[in-house]
DNA sequence: CCGCTTCTTGACAACGTTGACAAGCGTGGC
DNA sequence: GCCACGCTTGTCAACGTTGTCAAGAAGCGG
């Protein structure tokens, strides 16, 4: 700056008005320094524009998600990142795997940096480390998961109700064997569809059976394995309802493998692509990542604009996608 | 830091000191400063750290692909992500939608926000622009795309290897009016799959056809609609080589609604979910997202670390994966 | 021509941190 | 008993920028 200030010859303050387009610059000041700055190409220090600036803004938030790379995050970040570029505000992104002690140190560095805010997808059961951030002023929002011990807004799919909707819907084509497979409860998300399945058997009158419940599948291959046992039993399950979507890809393919596409019913929690072109094509729930992105952001946004109303929380509605594989009638 | 030093009863230089584990402090004062950090939870500001420090390093990195949500960029960005956090570098992403101005308005962004370094997937023709960012010593690497005009180090798949491949592949099974369908040919991904087509029907001394040659498909409706016309004239073409994901998965819908996925042959340019349980399973040329992002990471990283050497182009192998769409015989 | 306001411009401190350097203190060799 | 040395600790300036405030110039009414 001071460069530009001396290449301009005018005070290396009249730059900062200049390139902040504070106004009370002589046109004639304003075109020298635009041309200083164009020849020298300067870019302000965003660092040290926080720094001494009051408001203490960086412009940049952090997104913490499960893994970038599965589409269900993929779609989030690309939802954040529309509300975020128009903002010219830039997004910090990480994975956490399910590792709360990461969730912890990524936090941590994204709090160092000073992000004005913060996006997440709870990986452990307890965020009430967060609550210093809090008070320092970052803003937080929850998505896809709620915060533990954290009063901070957040943006859930109806886990529960999307459940209940597709075991309902299992049963209203004749089943009453339904099986659930599922990852591990302790997953918000995969309990409160472990309950929205509980909850439509009770309210049906289904006979409850706690060996039809299959829990802690993380991979499709898992899923493979679990499918091949249970339609391996002497009294095996009609119909299949799959809490996500690793778990009804393994499911397919087991069902594939045994031949069984066309008999055992499946309806799956969370969309995924070419679940249409299969055959038979899929039955699913499909979740709204791309909404849970865009309003955790605007959330996010108010927040930082100043938004001091009480913690909200926001449910995002599924949709059954009524697709051939869900609606196969108990053989 | 003024706090903690107070509370600790020391001056502020011996907390930079403890926080930055210099050395030169006694173990009692180190224990008070310790533990007046812990009380009032001190972060050390990584804004103003950088600001002084003299090797002016933000420990962040800027990560410039075509689109975070589409599952080839998700696996790059995955894959920078796990060379960078373990390095205690943090990763700004952001999508560039096939817009040079936005590749600008966001490399310009990473720029004033002084990221080490920038992973580029370039979306312009001309990356001249970038020539001072790295005069002023920003690290610059190019993957999956070649940058013009900018001498830096490029991570790429062997586009026309690939579609080559393919091709001859496709060629052995005794097609001979093979179709090529692909992106707009400005694209250097596209216009190298096409060249590595061309090259392939040349050298397998194919009757050249420009009309069973689409370009400029965009998207799977795109890719859809040019196959149901190329696949309604009186001379249709007996196999397919799309020459890019959406528009393989384009080409599947096509076929399955034509009633001929059983009949033409098809062979596309990278892989995808589920690839394998489409019936027929679909034949690929994969790609390696992950060690292309993972090469990309590690050259920036040696380039941050002061590797001056001249820039590199690194070529990730591709490799044909038959399933059986690529298999079927001419009728 | 004076005093007042308004507009433009600059001088200077401050943001939170680290680098350069110096002061203080104890230790050991002569 | 003195000096040199090393170790610990502190003082101060500087990083690049913006906020505060004041000085100077210009315009205007009386």
């Amino acid at each position: 700056m001071r460069d530009v200030a001396q290449r301009a010859d005018v005070s290396f303050k009249t730059v900062s008005r200049v390139v902040n387009d504070e106004g009370g610059v002589s046109p004639q000041l304003e075109r020298r320094v635009r041309r200083a700055v164009e020849e020298l190409d300067f870019r302000p220090n965003v660092g040290a524009r926080t720094l001494r600036r009051s408001d203490r803004r960086t412009s940049s938030i952090g997104l913490l998600l499960e893994d970038v790379s599965n589409p269900f995050s993929a779609a989030v970040q690309r939802a954040v990142e529309d509300e975020a570029v128009p903002r010219g505000v830039v997004v910090f992104s990480a994975s956490l795997d399910e590792d709360p002690a990461r969730e912890r140190a990524l936090a941590r560095q994204f709090g160092a940096r000073h992000a004005d805010g913060l996006l997440l997808a709870p990986a452990g059961d307890d965020q009430s480390y967060l609550a210093a951030e809090l008070r320092a002023g970052t803003a937080i929002v929850c998505l896809d998961r709620e915060a533990h011990n954290l009063p901070v807004d957040s943006v859930l799919s109806t886990n529960a109700i999307g459940a209940a909707e597709a075991v309902r819907h299992l049963a209203a084509a004749g089943h009453r064997r339904i099986a659930f497979l599922g990852d591990r409860r302790t997953i918000p998300t995969a309990g409160q569809r472990f309950a929205g399945y509980r909850d439509a058997t009770d309210v049906l009158g289904l006979p409850a059976d706690p060996s039809l419940e299959v829990h802690d599948l993380r991979t499709s291959a898992d899923a493979d394995g679990a499918v091949t046992a249970l339609l391996g039993r002497p009294d095996p399950p009609t119909a299949l309802f799959t809490a996500q979507n690793l778990v009804t890809i393994g499911a397919v393919r087991a069902l594939r493998r045994l031949g069984l596409e066309q008999v055992v019913a499946l309806a799956g929690f969370d969309d995924f692509l070419l679940a249409d072109l299969l055959s038979p094509a899929v039955t699913v729930v499909a979740q709204d990542p791309a909404a849970i992105g865009r309003i955790a952001a605007r959330r996010l946004f108010a927040r930082i604009d100043g938004d001091t109303s009480p913690p909200q929380m926001r449910l995002v509605p599924t949709a059954l996608i009524r697709r051939g594989s869900g609606e196969i009638p108990p053989s």
